[in-house]
DNA sequence: CGAATTTACGGGTACGTACCCGAAACCCTT
DNA sequence: AAGGGTTTCGGGTACGTACCCGTAAATTCG
């Protein structure tokens, strides 16, 4: 341990321009009440010295503490999947809790819209400086961004995103690419020439924007081998075990041939329990995020691979965008796509959600 | 924006002992010039109040620089490897700077026992607080860590371990998981039942620690599956590509009935070059990292898949271990085990290294 | 042109912790 | 009991920045 630190601070400015401390501090934080020439002279200097703040006693002085909301869908036990933002929202906050940053959590329910609508306007009356949330339903999200985007509040999109939108970032999966490599790696799963592929969607909204994107990646990958593999598509609208055991029941009588399946989603744990109860192991079986149901058919061999967007990274990160932009004032990516991991038996001891 | 911050301080655990702050200082750090009884009672406090120390005050107020040093391998033309690593160490320093962290840099050759251990030696006179190395060389890492450990210098590995060792952290691969991940790919992508395999070695130095394990990895895969395949193996001594040329040349009219290549280390690209050169299209190939020279080979669809250890987290990690050690004493895993990725055309795009 | 504003700036304190320095209290000799 | 040494402790300043408050200078206005 020596005794280095030789940084310039506001002080030294300060020496240089012949003002004071204040003024200078004036100048960084455009303040008022600064002459326009006093005002150029200090930012010359400060271009010249290229000053960098120093952040420990920026905060530390600092009484104000910075209000971050977060707005995702709670965890249910239907979609435990918005536990892994959540767990790295929670590690972003201990994180940098101590630098002043405290985070509202808000959640809604993925089957009520009205309850997002709710929790945003709880938000708003909150006077937060940041918001995260999963802009899960398209109308009510571009209604409370209007909002932010008034009162200058930036926000974060993970998960899916909204295009076109001022949003300061948007964290997620590149899902077209996503649903491109599925349809590698079942063909590269695939022996011998002619096959039948099921995608298999299961979900209670409609969803235009976001899963759209997932299969025209996937049929994409066949167009770009010049491969016309026969692609059948069922949708499930309830997503009850019930209801998926008939509706594949019925899909598998009437394609019997199916060489492998493509779920959409999370929810793919379903189809494995189904092709496990009929004794289908032969049929590939692709599906999303790395949940505990997933994990034991990937472990038992009914799931072949499951493919992950890092959710509890997104959540990290996304606090973590804002933090910056707030604190330091750096700029972010507008798009930032999360690594499109493969997981199967062979790595899912090792992976990192 | 509010006025939160109510968080106690050294401040309010004096005012309840009836003691001065300096007194609590002392206690915090266990300096002497305490008396047992009021170090009795100022813990009792401390651990009542759970006192959380406040790190910016605590950084921004020591004068005192924690000075790191790096020990990795330069990058050279053969491997780029080591600049992953070197990226996430730079950035890492480039985050804790401002709180008075400093990183010293030494690489050493890889084909040169000798510089490792002038190095080393170098760093020992240097007084760091804390050492990042890489232990490529068994025994004079060994004698390099005797000294830190007589020092009381806290050392994490990266990329490969020593066993038995009293260093801080390993974060790197789990090596013998990772080779038979390799052959879960393999097996997965080749069709019909009866198949040749052929490992490939290329590496100047013989390894008796961490290459073994990779390939045990790897039959223990068939071994599990109870699947005998023919799998040989060819060393290459010689990295340049004409050596590699040559072997493989000879490997394979040996056994032209090969189906599938596993390359253990990043040299993929060289044997990828070969099988492209002889329009050897059929073969599947996996290899090692995610570098420029392999990604090429990915995208032309020579290499199916490579298989990566996240290399510039494991620099970024390691630092941060240190850090966290020296800065806040809070524990580390002794051993962290990278995910094991894999990297194939779909999700190349997106792989964050 | 003097008074009322407005604008421009400096002094000084606070944030929570680290650590120097000096003083009081205690202990042991002779 | 006096002297010297050691242990225990408190006062006070510093770290670099934020921001309050007061004042001098510049500007506006009647």
């Amino acid at each position: 341990m020596k005794h280095d630190k030789e940084n310039i601070g506001v002080k030294e400015i300060a020496r240089r321009a012949n003002v004071s401390i204040a003024t200078v501090d004036r100048v960084i934080h455009n303040r008022t009440g600064v002459s326009d020439k006093t005002r150029n002279k200090i930012n010359a200097i400060i271009q010249e010295l290229d000053y960098q703040p120093n952040i420990l006693a920026s905060r530390l002085a600092s009484k104000k503490t910075i209000h971050l909301a977060m707005l995702i869908p709670s965890a249910s036990d239907e979609t435990q999947f918005w536990e892994a933002p959540l767990r790295g929202i929670r590690r972003a906050e201990s994180e940098i809790r101590q630098y002043g940053i405290h985070i509202d959590m808000y959640f809604f329910d993925l089957n009520d819209k009205e309850s997002f609508r709710k929790q945003a306007r709880a938000i708003l009356d909150q006077k937060v400086n940041g918001v995260l949330l999963s802009p899960t339903f398209v109308e009510e999200t571009v209604e409370f961004i209007k909002s932010c985007n008034q009162q200058s509040i930036p926000y974060v999109f993970i998960d899916s995103t909204i295009p076109q939108q001022n949003n300061l970032s948007y964290i997620g999966p590149h899902l077209f690419q996503s649903g491109y490599l599925s349809a590698q790696l079942l063909t590269y799963g695939l022996k011998g020439p002619s096959h039948k592929l099921l995608i298999v969607n299961i979900s209670k909204e409609v969803d235009n924007f976001n899963y759209p994107q997932i299969e025209a990646g996937f049929r994409s990958f066949f167009q770009d081998q010049g491969d016309s593999k026969a692609i059948i598509r069922i949708d499930i609208r309830q997503t009850g075990y019930a209801s998926v055991r008939e509706e594949l029941s019925k899909a598998l009588q009437q394609h019997p041939d199916v060489d492998a399946l493509f779920v959409t989603n999370s929810r793919v744990s379903s189809v494995a329990r189904f092709l496990a109860s009929q004794s289908l192991h032969d049929k590939l079986l692709i599906g999303y995020d790395y949940l505990p149901d997933n994990i034991e058919y990937l472990k038992s061999g009914t799931i072949d691979f499951l493919i992950c967007h890092k959710p509890e990274e997104q959540g990290y990160r996304g606090v973590m965008a804002l933090y910056q932009t707030l604190v330091f004032s750096s700029s972010v990516e507008k798009e930032y796509f999360m690594p499109i991991d493969i997981v199967t038996r062979g790595n899912y001891e090792f992976y990192r959600n």
